[in-house]
DNA sequence: CGAGGGTTTGAAGTGCATCAAATAGTGTGG
DNA sequence: CCACACTATTTGATGCACTTCAAACCCTCG
């Protein structure tokens, strides 16, 4: 699928080395490595609401997010949307089509104005199959993204909905701040209900249970947060004691 | 932790060579660095109720079940058990330590009498450093057990309580085999109950549902289902398309 | 036989979904 | 710039699924 929304900046940009290497997936490659990423890479911005890929598509490239929000979604039987994940700056997206024939195995789309760093997925594979590093680095990766899953799979079960939510904006949370933090969310909040498996009237009610119970604060797309202790102690209570909810990239 | 109630073969068993060949994480690997496996490997079996490791334990060794049944699960704060899965022949587990500084990241016990595989951890490690295929396999394993999680959150979200219990009973049924199936449970019914997010009472009901709706019988451990396609077509409705629920073992 | 655990059944409560309607917010064309 | 249409969000009323608490039942094993 072509970009029609997008501007495109095939030039190198300054500053892109020093952001893959603070992207986990990439933290460990050699500056060569990185260099020959950055060569074949481009930095694309993309209007709200453009398609980036489609489920069941050839995958040609993968996806860092510099800025913007991106919705992953599958489109279930009966036509409806089910998102699996909504992801933001740092988060990287597409590359396990490695794992799938090169498909992509849902469809992603771009919920607020974005920009991304676009790199082709035969180079990622390329360099799994030569650069024992890579190899482990991208291992890395994946049990990082499996330890996610895990948790959405545990909070599914044991949170309540007020309690999702609380964790669904700790993790947007920078570590270690703990007073006055400021968060944006992408602005539609039927998104982040589907991210969480609720009805938007349930999310709108869950949301005011939550202010209530921990003094934050939300105008529009912002969120305003005096106490992260506050919200920890509503959310995280009934976890299981060796899932901190770190936010995971990759 | 020692074992106790282990019975030990350190001698090869005739059958391991093909035995390991149909674990998907060896499928792809030589002969050669399947005997190399083999060679550091002990076939040993245990008793119900023998714990092989405790949470946070330092980690030596990954298994791969023979026969019999394995619990995994996290205590909670409040001392409670949070099952995060039940495993059985041909699954693996205990690898994923490597990815947490060799440490445990869950507690597994021997829940039915079970003979296990038991390869050291340092073995696999050097394989992934080494040798670029078990690097590539080790990643195809992970990539499966991400997309089982997916499974996991996708199934508490959509899924009732019978269709969770059936859903996990498709999941034990051989490929291929569409009647006249029969399958061995763990006895203690409250283990699935758990492994499946639910009460050990709405277990009981649910169960009785799914008996009425779908023609299955169930005698202690033993499992008769006359029709496979009853059972899919009772559970698998409301699942997203692109989520065949095919046991991993990875 | 009787104690103790696992399982089932009943009754009542809770949380979320659903349906319906009101309200607020956004974008459009006049 | 305003009026209108359309969509997102909120609120209320009701229903269903699962949980909770309690008690009965069943089975095993000493």
């Amino acid at each position: 699928m072509l970009p029609q929304t997008q501007q495109k900046n095939t030039a190198r940009e300054s500053g892109n080395t020093s952001f893959l290497k603070n992207i986990s997936l990439f933290s460990k490659l050699s500056d060569e490595t990185i260099e020959e990423f950055l060569k074949s890479s481009q930095t694309i911005e993309y209007k709200k609401g453009h398609m980036l890929y489609l489920e069941e598509e050839k995958a040609e490239y993968f996806y860092i997010i510099k800025y913007g929000w991106v919705k992953l979604f599958h489109t279930t039987l009966d036509g409806l949307e089910a998102v699996v994940d909504i992801l933001t700056t740092g988060h990287i997206f597409g590359k396990d089509a490695i794992f799938e024939d090169d498909t992509y195995q849902c469809t992603a789309q771009i919920v607020e104005d974005a920009k991304l760093l676009v790199i082709p997925i035969s180079l990622l594979k390329e360099q799994i199959q030569k650069n024992g590093q890579m190899a482990i680095s991208m291992l890395s990766a994946m049990s990082r993204k499996t330890k996610k899953r895990e948790m959405d799979a545990e909070h599914l079960s044991i949170q309540n909905a007020p309690q999702r939510i609380g964790c669904f904006l700790l993790r947007l949370c920078p570590l270690g701040k703990e007073h006055d933090v400021t968060l944006h969310l992408p602005y539609d909040k039927v998104l982040i209900a589907s991210r969480l498996g609720m009805k938007p009237e349930t999310f709108s009610r869950a949301l005011n249970t939550l202010k209530e119970s921990t003094n934050i604060k939300i105008n529009g797309a912002r969120v305003d947060i005096d106490n992260i202790n506050k919200l920890t102690g509503y959310c995280c209570g009934a976890c299981s004691s060796h899932y901190p909810c770190e936010d995971v990239k990759a």
